[in-house]
DNA sequence: TGATGGGTTGATATTTTATAACAATCAGGG
DNA sequence: CCCTGATTGTTATAAAATATCAACCCATCA
């Protein structure tokens, strides 16, 4: 189901890499415990929910609990790691963690895969009509719905 | 803080009688509750919870139970009348009943003000952007945070 | 008329998602 | 070592949504 082949160990490993960079830049702690939460939403792929993430974590061990879960998310999705996706209450890592921004998604209603688009001109599109409005943006959700090139096929 | 002063009675009233007569042409049912939902959604020009909505039709009666305020959300939010806001986990009468569409919104974080954008170039832009990803374009939700024109002054 | 059936609403219980509050633990600086 | 602030553990609860089945309404038609 996965658009583009490939060693998603590998994937998951280079994201591990990267927010561990970017947190001692930022002197901010990538603990076990929030290393293990990014781990758990990069090893499916697609949205994970919390409640799948804390599953997962309880495995072989006391079950935690949510606020554990929770806490790890919030940090990670404010180091820009993770992105919550707002119409199906989950969460994915991002593909571009270098540079901070609330995510721009498409969602196949097929196979549920999620698509991040880091297109620069998308984003003032937005911005644009945000100003023409009146509005000083801020930041913007966009999560479109569509049929991905795979299951079409 | 509404973006502009109206007559809010008269907005209400007709939002309420364009329901009406869309459910009249598509011969749908646009029965006493359903009717009495969409103007509590609209009373409070802002985005309101379902909760909130429950207890406003609670009031001066005994107390209805959750699935009665989302089954009449349900269908109002079906027929157009409604949007719900992914990012509030909150409802807002549509601004163009007529045109079925999800919404594409401003949300003021100051004042919570919500604006509809109703914008078809936005739309397109975002469609194109879809197909350029490979996907069929469903539809799709577009939720821009920033600080409105009234809460900068 | 009154049986039938679809759609709507009522009622009860439960699930899913998320947070509050406070205690215990850990890591680094004096 | 002791203090401090950040992190994690623990318990309880809040907030948002749904599942299920019963009751009701009402149009159709035998
Ligand atoms: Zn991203
Ligand atoms: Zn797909
Ligand atoms: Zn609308
Ligand atoms: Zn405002």
């Amino acid at each position: 189901m996965l658009k583009h082949k490939h060693n998603h160990d590998e994937c998951i490993e280079s994201a591990l890499e990267a927010a561990q960079k970017i947190c001692e830049e930022r002197e901010t702690r990538f603990t076990p415990l929030r290393r293990r939460v990014l781990e758990l939403v990069w090893s499916k792929h697609q949205p994970i929910t919390a409640y799948e993430v804390l599953d997962l974590l309880s495995e072989g061990q006391k079950r935690v609990a949510p606020p554990t879960v929770y806490r790890a998310l919030d940090f990670l999705i404010e180091e820009g790691f993770v992105h919550r996706i707002e119409s199906l209450n989950a969460f994915v890592g991002c593909s571009d963690p270098e540079h901070k921004h609330q995510g721009h998604f498409m969602i196949c209603t097929k196979c549920s895969n999620v698509t991040e688009m880091n297109e620069k001109s998308l984003h003032d599109v937005i911005k644009k009509a945000a100003k023409e409005n009146g509005y000083t943006y801020e930041n913007s959700i966009l999560e479109i719905a569509g049929v991905c090139e795979n299951c079409r096929n």
